[in-house]
DNA sequence: GCCGTTTTCGGCCCGACTGTTTTCAGTCG
C-alpha cells in the first residue's frame, strides 16, 4: 500500500515538530513545514510528480526533500523520520496539541517527568507533579489542566455559516457599547474557509483598551483566556474560541491584512517587504530609519509592494503572489454573476416546498432560471420520481412556465432530475425517461466506500452517458463527518472536460463539494463548473453564497461557471454534449 | 532546507501577552 499525499505531509509535519522539540535550526524546520503544506495542497498524487521527475518543480520542495519523498514512496519509510521517532516518541508530539504547550515545554515535560503521551500528562497533572519542573507555577498547571479538558472541543471546527452568524452576533453586541464601531470578521472566516477553528475579529478605535474590555465583558463570553491593551482571546459559551484585535484607525489596512492571514500568505508578504528594505507588521511598514508608514486600507499594503490587491479567498500562498506580480490574478466570480440555479428539490421528492414556491423565491432572488431536479425513485429515497411521475411533473412545470410567460416575466423553470448512479454504474432511470428532460444531474449517494477503481469507473460511466449534463457533489464528502469517496479525480476531470460534463460545486454548507482545491484543478483541466444550491426549502436557495465563496477560493471566473450564462446557452451546452 | 528582478551564499515575518526564572523565553496567531 503506497503512501498518500496526506501520509507524506503528516510525516514531514511530524519531522518538523520533532526537530522543533529537539531545538534544531528553525529555518530547516520551516522548510519541512512548508514542504508539508505544499504537499497538502497538491492536486495530484506525489507518485505522479515522481514519475515525471517533477518533484523539485513544486514550490517549497528542493533537492533534499524531493529525494526524501522518493525514498518514502519507494520504501514506505525514511531514515530521518525513524531516527527522530527514536529520540522523540510519537506521544510527545501529541502534547503540542494542548494549548500553552509548545516545543520547549513538551521537551521539558518529557525530559524531566518522562511524560510521553497525553495520558501521562493527565496522570501527572492529577498527581500535582507538574510543579516539580522548575519554572512551572500554579497558573501554568491550571492552564494545562484546562487545556487538556478542552482538547477535543478546541480541535473541533465549526461550519462557516455558524461561525458567520456567531461573528455577526458579537459584532452587534460590541456596537451596542460602541455605536458605529468599525469592526469586522477576519481570519479564516474572511478567507471563506469551509470550516473555522476559531473566530477572529478586528476593530479600530483610538482607545483600544476600552474595546478589549467591552469585548471580554460580553454576555456571550464564558472564559477569558488572555487579554491586554490591544487584543484578547475568549471562549464563548458555545465552546468556540474568539480572538479580538483592536488597532488605532490609521492602522486599519495593515491590521486587516495581518489578521486575515493566512499565516503562510503573511510570511510571503513580509519577505517581499524585506526585499524592499521594509519590515511589515499589523502596525504598518517600518522603514530602515525606524519611521512607521501606516496603511488606512489594504490596497495600500499591497500597492506598497508593487502589487494589486489580492482577494482574501486567494491568500493561502498557493501562487497568488506570482499571479499578482504578473498581472494574472483571476477576475473572481461573484454572487451577482449567477443567473440560474440548476439543482434543487421540491415535494415531488424530499424537498419541503412546492415547485411553485421554490420558483417564486428563486425569481424574487433575481434568478433568471432554475432547474427542478427531484430524486429518482431509488433505494431509501422516499417519494422520488419515476418515468411516469416525471411526465406528470413536466405538465406542472409547463403550466407554471406558462403563467410566468403570461405575466410577461422572463423567468424559466427547467425540468430535470437528480438521478442516482447505482452501485454497478448504471443510472436509476432509463435513458428514454432522461431524454425528455431539459437537464440531467447525476450523483453518487450509495456505496460511497467502493474501492478506488470501482467507484471511479462508476462515475466515468455516468459522465459517458450522453444524457448526463451535471455531476452533483462529485466526492460525496460531508464536512467534519464523512470523507469523500476514494476517486481518481484527475481521470474524472479529464473525462468531464472531454465530454463537456459540468461538475458541481454544491453550496450546501455541509458539502461544499467539489472543494476549492479540486475545483481549481478541474478548471485547470478545462472543466466547466456549476454552482448550485441543492435547496430542499426556499430558505436554502441563499446557500449559493457559500458555493460562490468556494468557487472564488478555486480561482474561478464567471465565464467558467455555466449558470452565469444565459439560459439559452446552458440549454445549448447541455444539448450539444449529447453525442 | 529552500531560494534568487541586487544574491548559487547568506539570508529566512512580526509583535502581543503571559508567567515567573524579575529580565525574557515561550507560546500564539
Amino acid at each position: 500500500m503506497s503512501l498518500s499525499n496526506r501520509d507524506v505531509a503528516h510525516i514531514f509535519q511530524a519531522i518538523a515538530d520533532s526537530m522543533e522539540i529537539l531545538g534544531e535550526d528553525r529555518f530547516r524546520i520551516l522548510a519541512y513545514r512548508r514542504a508539508s503544506d505544499a504537499i497538502g495542497d497538491l492536486p495530484l498524487p506525489l507518485a505522479d510528480y515522481q514519475a515525471r521527475h517533477a518533484l523539485e518543480d513544486i514550490p517549497g520542495i528542493g533537492k533534499t526533500i524531493a529525494e526524501k519523498i522518493g525514498v518514502l514512496l519507494d520504501t514506505g519509510t525514511l531514515p530521518l523520520y525513524e531516527r527522530l521517532k527514536s529520540q522523540i516518541p510519537a506521544g510527545v508530539l501529541d502534547l503540542l496539541r494542548v494549548p500553552e504547550i509548545g516545543p520547549r515545554t513538551a521537551k521539558r515535560l518529557y525530559d524531566e517527568l518522562g511524560i510521553a503521551s497525553l495520558d501521562d500528562l493527565r496522570a501527572m497533572v492529577d498527581a500535582g507533579r507538574l510543579r516539580e519542573v522548575k519554572g512551572f507555577g500554579a497558573k501554568t498547571e491550571q492552564r494545562i489542566r484546562q487545556g487538556l479538558e478542552m482538547l477535543s472541543q478546541r480541535e473541533q471546527r465549526v461550519l462557516m455559516p455558524h461561525a458567520m452568524s456567531t461573528a455577526e452576533t458579537l459584532i452587534a453586541a460590541l456596537r451596542e457599547v460602541f455605536v458605529d464601531l468599525r469592526v469586522t470578521a477576519v481570519g479564516s472566516l474572511r478567507r471563506a474557509c469551509p470550516t473555522v477553528g476559531d473566530l477572529d475579529l478586528l476593530a479600530a478605535q483610538d482607545d483600544t483598551a476600552a474595546v478589549v474590555q467591552a469585548f471580554i465583558a460580553l454576555p456571550q463570553v464564558a472564559e477569558v483566556l488572555m487579554s491586554g491593551v490591544m487584543k484578547a482571546s475568549v471562549v464563548l459559551h458555545s465552546g468556540l474560541q474568539a480572538d479580538l484585535l483592536v488597532v488605532p484607525p490609521p492602522q486599519w489596512g495593515s491590521a486587516l491584512q495581518h489578521f486575515t492571514g493566512s499565516q503562510a500568505h503573511n510570511i510571503r508578504l513580509r519577505e517581499l517587504a524585506l526585499e524592499r528594505g521594509l519590515s511589515f507588521s499589523e502596525h504598518g511598514f517600518r522603514q530602515a530609519d525606524g519611521t512607521l508608514m501606516t496603511c488606512a486600507d489594504e490596497t495600500q499594503v499591497y500597492a506598497t509592494l508593487g502589487l494589486p490587491w489580492i482577494p482574501p479567498e486567494l491568500r493561502e500562498d498557493r501562487g497568488e503572489f506570482a499571479a499578482a506580480r504578473s498581472g494574472t490574478l483571476p477576475n473572481l466570480i461573484t454572487l451577482a454573476d449567477l443567473r440560474g440555479d440548476l439543482h434543487m428539490h421540491s415535494t415531488w421528492s424530499d424537498g419541503r416546498a412546492s415547485i411553485a414556491q421554490m420558483a417564486a423565491t428563486a425569481h424574487a432572488l433575481g434568478r433568471e432560471y432554475i432547474t427542478i431536479t427531484d430524486h429518482s425513485a431509488y433505494l431509501g429515497v422516499t417519494g422520488g420520481v419515476d418515468a411516469a411521475r416525471l411526465r406528470d411533473q413536466a405538465a406542472e412545470i409547463a403550466a407554471l412556465n406558462a403563467e410566468y410567460a403570461a405575466r410577461g416575466e422572463a423567468f424559466r423553470i427547467l425540468h430535470g432530475v437528480e438521478v442516482d448512479i447505482t452501485p454497478d454504474g448504471s443510472l436509476a432511470l432509463p435513458d428514454a425517461a432522461l431524454a425528455d428532460l431539459d437537464l440531467v444531474v447525476a450523483s453518487l449517494h450509495v456505496s460511497l466506500r467502493q474501492p478506488r477503481d470501482q467507484i471511479t469507473a462508476r462515475l466515468l460511466q455516468a459522465i459517458a452517458n450522453p444524457h448526463v449534463d451535471i455531476i452533483a457533489h462529485p466526492t460525496g464528502r460531508i464536512l467534519e463527518r464523512r470523507e469523500g469517496a476514494d476517486l481518481d479525480l484527475e481521470v474524472v476531470f479529464q473525462a468531464a472536460a472531454a465530454n463537456g460534463t459540468l461538475l458541481e460545486i454544491n453550496s450546501n454548507p455541509e458539502r461544499l463539494d467539489l472543494d476549492a482545491l479540486h475545483a481549481r484543478r478541474a478548471l485547470e483541466l478545462g472543466v466547466t463548473l456549476v454552482v448550485n444550491s441543492d435547496a430542499h426549502h426556499p430558505d436554502e436557495l441563499n446557500q449559493l453564497r457559500y458555493g460562490i465563496l468556494t468557487a472564488r477560493r478555486a480561482w474561478a471566473s464567471a465565464a467558467q461557471v455555466a449558470n452565469t450564462w444565459p439560459v439559452e446557452q446552458v440549454l445549448k451546452h447541455c444539448a450539444s454534449s449529447v453525442i
